[in-house]
DNA sequence: GCCAACGTTGGC
DNA sequence: GCCAACGTTGGC
């Protein structure tokens, strides 16, 4: 029995990764997630084929810019090994790694971008993780009706 | 650049 | 186990 679809938000800084880079990329390791919430969504329930929304955060216009999907299972960060890393965590081992995360494959760019005001404004997102108050978790899931929407909002 | 909200750390 | 202090996120 197939375990039912999630769907997905994922928050990037464009001027660290925009979904300019994933597109030049066309896949990239999620480094970096060092939140507990996070990481255990990519680790225990993220699957492959999931699709995700693609958010531009901390930038003039923070909003959904595309959809990327799950592409492959969850692993360590490598970057939790290297001493060299920002992301470097002293107490992950290989043995016992602190961090885990998927790649993400690039789908697509929206024409035009759904903004976080439009979603704050548009009552049908209200209960949405990303419109709440103080929320900065950086990788969400999302409503499958939510997701729907967002897409239909870019092609209207 | 400011700062509110949040998550984590560490002393006790 | 509590909670103050600290560091970070991210909207504005």
């Amino acid at each position: 029995m197939a375990q039912k679809r999630n769907y997905w938000l994922v928050k990037s800084e464009p001027e660290s990764y925009s979904i300019r880079d994933l597109q030049k990329e066309g896949k990239t390791a999620w480094t970096g997630v060092r939140n507990y919430q996070a990481r255990n969504f990519m680790r225990d329930e993220m699957r492959v084929g999931d699709p995700v929304l693609f958010y531009h955060s901390n930038t003039a216009t923070p909003a959904v810019v595309g959809i990327g999907e799950v592409a492959s299972p969850s692993y360590p960060d490598p970057t939790q090994f290297d001493s060299k890393s920002e992301y470097f965590d002293p107490k992950a081992t290989k043995e016992v790694p602190r961090w885990f995360l998927v790649d993400i494959r690039f789908k697509k760019m929206f024409k035009k971008a759904v903004t976080l005001e439009e979603l704050k404004t548009n009552g049908k997102f209200h209960d949405m993780v990303l419109t709440q108050k103080g929320s900065r978790l950086s990788v969400q899931p999302v409503e499958k009706k939510h997701f729907e929407r967002i897409v239909k909002m870019t092609s209207a």
